[in-house]
DNA sequence: CCAGACGTTGTT
DNA sequence: GTCTGG
DNA sequence: CCAGACGTTGTT
DNA sequence: GTCTGG
């Protein structure tokens, strides 16, 4: 499957450039792992297509907060059309990931070794890939929200913003804080207030906390952007993938990544897509464990430790 | 995906 | 938001 | 009706 | 073992 990929941003944008004449922001990471951000392609309906910048860990637009409580940075294809998450996204927001490469864990009995999977003369591989958009008050039960209309997209793509939603800690610990702040309060109340205040300390203390557990997300997406988010399907191995590992990435070719982000194509026509299937041309190249900490992100996560192979497509 | 933490009190 | 389980 | 899940991988 | 952070 797919949870770390590496970026060559020169390439990889040069690449795209040529491609589909589409600007990629995109920064050199040799390491990128699930909850950072990611450079995707969306279809227009006019068929042009443009990049967004997502989180790497999908959030659904009903769900309450962006946490990372369920696997949501891989969607299995075989399910993606009927599950809650995923089936509003495989209709309507389906994106494709631009990588350089990606590793791939092997297990067996001496532990983990990572390799290393991209192709061996194009600068890009395609995933295939899901996104969807978050704001607190789309998810969160916020009185006095009425949008039930169903279609909370974001048409501008603000990135800029997008990025600092991304690169932000999303951790809910208000539960301790609640209670120390309760428990450690003496007997006596009664505390002078300020002139024009009103509130009782107790219920002061309250509100902040609330008002923390409530404004940390807002402060991230409602008075910012949406946040955009994305996750990779995958599928079950090919067989000359399996020998690695059983599941795969699902893999576009560049005229397949046109069809994947045309916007009302029929999801029965996108199916064969989903199969498992390996382009042309693909290397494995064994790397070190270095590799393994995602705090690594330069080149030595690529250097070679083994003769690479050559996956037969 | 893998690595690393996993806790409290008190003090600055 | 929408479905399942109680 | 309301409450709670909603996900993947891997391992046994 | 399980959750969070990168």
């Amino acid at each position: 499957m797919c949870g770390r990929i590496n970026i060559d941003a020169r390439r990889l944008t040069d690449y795209l450039t040529d491609l589909f004449a589409c600007e990629l922001a995109v920064a050199d990471d040799a390491n990128l792992s699930p909850t950072q951000s990611l450079a995707v392609l969306r279809g227009g309906a006019d068929g042009q297509i443009s990049a967004a910048e997502m989180r790497w860990w999908l959030t659904p637009h009903w769900a309450k907060a962006p946490t990372t409580e369920y696997s949501m940075f891989n969607a299995k294809a075989e399910t993606a059309a009927t599950s809650p998450a995923f089936r509003r996204p495989y209709r309507r927001q389906r994106c494709v990931i631009p990588v350089s490469g990606y590793y791939e864990w092997q297990r067996d009995d001496n532990g983990k070794q990572p390799f290393y999977i991209y192709h061996a003369d194009r600068p890009a591989l395609f995933l295939a890939g899901l996104w969807d958009a978050w704001s607190a008050s789309s998810g969160n039960a916020v009185a006095g929200s009425r949008d039930s209309s169903g279609k909370a997209q974001s048409t501008a793509a603000g990135s800029a913003a997008i990025q600092a939603a991304c690169s932000d800690k999303t951790t809910n610990m208000q539960e301790r804080r609640r209670q120390t702040a309760g428990a450690d309060r003496p007997l006596d109340e009664t505390q002078p207030m300020p002139p024009g205040v009103t509130q009782t300390p107790r219920q002061s203390e309250l509100w902040s906390d609330v008002s923390e557990a409530q404004s940390e997300h807002q402060q991230q997406s409602d008075l910012l952007q949406p946040l955009l988010s994305c996750t990779l399907l995958t599928t079950a191995a090919h067989p000359s993938m399996a020998r690695i590992h059983h599941r795969q990435p699902v893999f576009l070719t560049e005229h397949e990544a046109q069809q994947w982000l045309t916007p009302n194509i029929t999801t029965e026509s996108l199916q064969p897509l989903l199969a498992s299937r390996l382009p042309h041309g693909l290397n494995l190249r064994p790397v070190s464990t270095y590799v393994n900490n995602a705090r690594q992100k330069g080149p030595r996560c690529l250097q070679p430790i083994g003769e690479e192979r050559k996956l037969t497509g």
